[in-house]
DNA sequence: AGATTTACCACGATATACCATGATGTCCCA
DNA sequence: TGGGACATCATGGTATATCGTGGTAAATCT
């Protein structure tokens, strides 16, 4: 576990963030260095679901991540189902968003509402996943994360440290 | 382990969550969503079968999902059948629901009874299967899944690492 | 025949495709 | 190195197809 996989180009590494309109249909378009990184994929679209810890927030990725998730959860035995909730709360949560012609996707009223989002939208990449919110909390957490970013990358490695010594 | 299996794009995914309504017929519209994901099928509808741990619900699937549990149960020897009581309750609990040229499928008596439904029905997708309950249970549900997911995860992990250890 | 299932329409709401436009960015060549 | 032709991007509106829904008629089974 947590074993990371290099060169292994296939993956898609969203960076960067951007600020695009939401029209009055929930229309948003995926900022376009987002969907070159999508376009190898089986699915043209992104799927997408509310963040972990309550965050205001959407998190979103290409149809490969899910799909890994989904192998990973295994097929369970129907009388000994296994990690019900968890897979519930993740493929009950996640919605898959197709682009449009102009490469835009659609947003359900459930997913703005859960990101306080109405008429514009930030997406940050986050490397294999984008987080998708609204301009100011977008703003905040950005600002939130590099400043403690280093803090949570030492705790992380000291941890990882300890399990491992 | 971690190994990427890509092109796995035959698998059946049930992802997020819609209320449909019930008419007095029993009929259901499965959401297109659902449904596309089975359109690749050989049986066009779905399968059925009440809940496991006494859930006022159903879980559902496509056919694909019945014949790799049929071919899992293997050929068994005629004579020393095994699993029989798993077959049976498997087996004899499923129903195979057919779409109508809308799309729909019919609910019988015995499983709206099961799940509580009386003029509406939730379906909320897990991945390789799906549920479908009445909208209040639905909630509760997703709601209680997305609470104890997390804990479910490490539990699954931890027991997973003393098995390993 | 009666009862029950299946197919056939019909319709409002909504999503998707289709087109148009301005604003940037990019590239190429003088 | 500047500038112009051209592509791409983000964004908006409109038309068409699809979805969910309900009702009625035809087919099927006792």
């Amino acid at each position: 576990m947590g074993q990371v996989i290099l060169g292994d180009t296939d993956l898609a590494l969203f960076t960067g963030h951007t600020v695009n309109k939401v029209d009055r249909k929930g229309r948003v378009s995926v900022p376009a260095n987002f969907r070159n990184e999508l376009a190898k994929l089986s699915f043209p679209g992104i799927v997408v679901y509310p963040s972990p810890e309550g965050l205001p927030a959407l998190d979103g990725a290409g149809i490969d991540w899910l799909e890994n998730l989904s192998a990973n959860f295994g097929s369970s035995n129907p009388f000994a189902p296994k990690l019900t909730k968890s897979r519930m709360a993740l493929f009950g949560q996640v919605e898959r968003l197709s682009f449009d012609p102009e490469g835009r996707v659609i947003l359900t009223r459930e997913l703005m509402d859960h990101a306080h989002i109405r008429d514009s939208a930030t997406f940050i990449g986050m490397g294999a996943t984008f987080r998708v919110c609204n301009p100011e909390t977008g703003e905040v957490m950005l600002n939130d994360a590099i400043a403690g970013a280093s803090a949570e990358f030492d705790d992380a490695t000291r941890n990882r440290a300890q399990e491992v010594g």
